[in-house]
DNA sequence: CTCATTAAGTTAAACGTTTACTTTAATAAA
DNA sequence: TTTATTAAAGTAAACGTTTAACTTAATGAG
């Protein structure tokens, strides 16, 4: 016997299926007698909507998708909490989509959400390309940029400004007396997370009456080995510094560990701080000072956003810096 | 202008709709010139299929459900991996579902997935109670478990097998030389996680002629805190030891912070052994000796079976055991 | 030339809802 | 008593596909 439909529902009640489908929904135009039938049957049978059908007179699944470059970090992770989190409250289902690296699958992606019908994307952590945007501008529904923006087009997102929060984790290390302080970045190239923690560096510097010093700063792609080879070299080639900004916790636990093999001191003959506060920061020895980036409550955001988009149809944009904020646990100590 | 409907490209092709299904299905019952046709109207109106329209249809979204605990653990975004790579690889989109602690959404989640009519679920780390067994015998869709697993109900299930890599792990300790072995334990009132840890490190004491020292373990419910809690309570309590289990590297992790703020050396004072082998658990220093569960793999698995069982609608259950292995970093050494 | 076969195509029902429109009957107002 | 109003329902179209059943015309066999 198939699941029980809205038609079995009216038979067992001896009413029409309208009927139904307006005690379902708590609209006006039948008696509580009726009422009473019709729930009775609802009970009998087990019956249950089918969201697909109605998917297609609504023209609207309840549904978003959310793509990653990287599903399994502990990053995207983090922010698809707060996104899942959200949606579920509101009645919306989330469908995950790993868009792997260089957005290899981006294309393919936003075409199976195109025919799924989803009623707005989450996209993250990935720059939007010409392409991306056309195919999500043909599928019209709204989108939400985390984590990423785009100059060329007015697309609202939610993140931090990483220019800032580099900043305010150089201007850091300065107001403790730091004076030769290196860093590990992530790659110029990359517009969104790379070059303005890049320059927010170079900024504090200049505003400290401190000397740009480009053999300081290494290159690590944001990812462990990245750091812990960029650690070295700056070991290597850059001039004698007391502290290191890494634009990466997982650079920075690297730059730690070299730091830890060779018997450098942390705090105490190096100072570090790292950037994004993952879930492991607190948990090394010592505890990593870092710049949180609230990720769950980015999620959030972005998800509330983007569902009112979609239920108020509000063609409004309004994009959110959210703030960071440093949290000073242990890698950090004044120069006397 | 409303997206193009196949009623559309039938218009712009002069054919019937039937015809457009066909030639988009490579179907047979048309001509070239017919298909030509078909084609370029497709091309110039831009037509995407509708997939709620064919799912109402076929009774078939393509679409799985997976059930987390907590989506935002390195743990659960490892097993989602898998899952979705190889979901979006057989043409399958995933939902996720974060069911919070003590599955408080569960049931919520379960009828949600049955609205939406989901072809199959992945239900992970969480005990199947009975109440969740039969909301989805309801929706006679197949299920997969891992992680998890059902000695009640026959469902098939991919999990590692908890006693033998607890046995594993604490037999590794005692061929390094060492008797005198703690444990940090889950709840032995996990059935699924946390009791089996803990008799296979019964299991291979006695096996070795090692005395059960019951003050020995402390429970630190797979956290940070719960470990660092109970290496405390270790230390002042248990008799000495120069070697320990912990059932999570996170309780590892929690473990050696107190250790190092104690002075403790590991491995040269304290050999440390973990469980999971979480990323971060090569990145802490040392680097941890633990045991890897192959998570992504697992994900991997778990949705090739689950999709061949919606696909072949074959009813045959096949669980498996995937095998653990003790992966050897720089927390362990042989007592001399 | 007739009949069967086949290829190329069309028609229309079905999937399970929602909802605009219509009908029916009871009640109230005049 | 007649007419308007309202509440309680029913009817049927629509959403965008797929597909079984049917039609038409061409081809070939006898």
């Amino acid at each position: 016997m198939n699941p029980a439909t809205i038609k079995d529902v009216a038979k067992a009640a001896d009413v029409s299926v309208a009927t139904v489908s307006r005690v379902l929904h708590n609209l006006t135009g039948y008696s509580d007698k009726t009422k009473q039938k019709v729930m009775q049957a609802v009970e009998e049978l087990g019956y249950q909507p089918n969201a697909i059908a109605r998917g297609l007179v609504n023209k609207r699944t309840q549904t978003i998708g959310v793509l990653f470059p990287h599903v399994s970090s502990s990053f995207s992770s983090d922010i698809l909490h707060g996104i899942e989190e959200i949606a579920q409250e509101k009645g919306f289902s989330v469908i995950v989509c790993n868009t792997a690296e260089e957005g290899k699958r981006t294309m393919k992606y936003l075409q199976v959400l195109r025919e799924k019908q989803v009623d707005g994307i989450v996209f993250t952590s990935e720059v939007l390309k010409d392409e991306y945007f056309q195919a999500i501008k043909e599928m019209r529904v709204p989108v939400i940029l985390v984590n990423t923006m785009s100059q060329k087009h007015m697309i609202p997102y939610v993140k931090v400004d990483d220019h800032q929060a580099a900043y305010h984790a150089t201007d850091y290390l300065i107001q403790k007396g730091h004076r030769e302080i290196a860093m590990i970045s992530g790659s110029p190239k990359d517009r969104i997370a790379g070059l303005p923690r890049l320059e927010g560096y170079r900024q504090a510097l200049a505003d400290n009456g401190i000397e740009y010093i480009e053999s300081r700063v290494a290159n690590g792609d944001f990812n462990l080995e990245g750091g812990t080879e960029a650690m070295k070299k700056l070991l290597a080639e850059a001039p004698p510094f007391t502290a290191l900004f890494a634009a990466s916790d997982e650079m920075a636990i690297g730059a730690m560990n070299v730091a830890l093999e060779r018997g450098i001191k942390i705090p105490d003959d190096l100072s570090i701080i790292g950037y994004d506060d993952l879930k492991f920061a607190r948990m090394i020895y010592p505890p990593l000072t870092t710049i949180h980036q609230p990720l769950t409550m980015m999620g959030r955001m972005a998800s509330e956003k983007l569902i009112s988009l979609i239920e108020e149809d509000s063609t409004q944009v309004s994009s959110s810096i959210v703030s960071h904020h440093l949290v000073e646990r242990q890698t950090v100590r004044s120069k006397p």
